[in-house]
RNA sequence: AGGCCCGUAGCUCAACAGGAAGAGCACCGGACUCCAAAUCCGGGGGUUGGGGGUUCGAGUCCUCCCGGGCCUGCCA
């Protein structure tokens, strides 16, 4: 049998290509090699803000988005966290396995705290809830970013914790590190590529082309070489031409740049026509899906389908095991 | 349940005693630059959380509502 992957991705509207080459990318990868479950978590979008009027189309736009990536429904299972309410009830009981301690400890808790006017209880459970959504399915991998390693060791600690009070249920869940180095902003290359510092730091998937070109023509980049490492800027640049270039260009606008050579808009240009050259096909998909909106909800609803089923049975062993649920009256059966 | 404090531009905050809503950062445009950055020049931006009231005049005072923070009490 195949090894269960699980990940989940927040419905943030537009997947930028720091998702893409970190994220996304590997998730096409690993359908082929494992059994992959992939969910748009909404219930972890609504820790902090938002439109319910706006929400559902983010969902179906990313839904589309990860389709038009290459995501393959017949290989893997898409679905929307909140279409299996199992997610929820299970993080209920991994809530009564948790220290208060562990989740104050919790790096990422502090930095989005800190950006919140109101801070839920949601937003510091949030972790609890990402261990439930792996561990409902029994996965043991999951891709992941540095970033949430420590949500992942929670995770593990959850469920040493359930199997040695319950009985042996989960196993243990290893990451699948990305091995793509962080993307980081156009703008401001010492930070990671991300929505929320603004439009200029990030470059969108599906963004027209014009836009594209303006955000990598305007990029941070430095004076000329000076020493051995490339600043910021211009490293982010060549990692991008590296993601997104075959390996001969990269290597010559890289020795270009080693002889003091390489003059920038060069190395600009290479990386929109590189880069177009990968989210050109996805681009093209992505309006094709556009204006089929139906059949991506049908994919959803398919793989909620899929995924509950799953998260079903396992959720009346879990029962089982902690004595709740009418059939525990019933032990018999 | 009671008490106290707060809400002004995207962000941080200012506005004597009630007398023309401002600054810094961010953002946009231009100059400079191979492209950028830095710098310089220029620009847009606000129903002062919302309603009602007092007043010649309300960001400022009164009142209700919404939202947030802190404290005390009570409690399944």
């Amino acid at each position: 049998m195949k090894e269960r992957v699980f990940s989940g991705i927040q419905p943030t509207g537009e997947l930028h290509i720091g998702n893409y080459f970190g994220a996304v990318i590997n998730y096409i990868r690993l359908q082929e090699e494992y059994e992959c479950i992939y969910s748009i978590v909404d219930y972890h979008a609504i820790t902090v803000d938002h439109d319910p009027k706006l929400l559902p189309a983010k969902v179906l736009a990313m839904a589309a988005d990860l389709l038009a990536c290459g995501l393959d429904p017949d290989k893997a299972i898409l679905f929307v966290q909140s279409h299996v309410p199992e997610h929820t009830e299970l993080a209920w009981i991994f809530n009564c396995l948790t220290s208060f301690g562990d989740l104050t400890r919790m790096t990422q808790f502090k930095e989005k705290a800190k950006q919140q006017e109101f801070v839920s209880a949601g937003l510091f459970d949030y972790p609890v809830l990402q261990a439930a959504d792996i561990l409902l399915y029994r996965a043991s991998k999951v891709p992941v970013g540095e970033d949430q390693l420590q949500h992942l060791e929670l995770a593990r600690r959850i469920a040493r914790r359930f199997n040695s009070r319950f009985g042996e249920f989960f196993p243990e869940v290893e990451p699948i590190l990305s091995e793509a180095p962080r993307v980081m902003s156009p703008a401001e290359p010492t930070m990671k590529m991300s929505k929320s510092l603004g439009e200029k730091h990030y470059i969108g998937v599906m963004e027209p082309e014009a836009s594209i070109y303006e955000k990598v023509k305007t990029a941070v980049t430095d004076v000329g070489p000076r020493g051995p490492e490339m600043s910021p800027g211009v490293a982010n640049l060549f990692l991008i031409l590296k993601l997104s270039a075959d390996s001969r260009l990269y290597d010559e606008l890289e020795e270009e740049y080693r002889t003091g050579k390489l003059k920038y808009v060069r190395l600009k240009e290479a990386v929109f026509e590189s880069l177009m050259g990968v989210l050109r096909p996805i681009q093209a998909r992505r309006r094709e899906l556009e204006r089929d909106l139906g059949g991506v909800k049908q994919v959803l609803e398919a793989g909620a389908a899929r995924a509950r089923e799953i998260a079903q049975e396992n959720m009346r062993e879990i029962r089982r095991l902690i004595g709740v649920g009418l059939e525990s009256f019933n032990p018999g059966r």
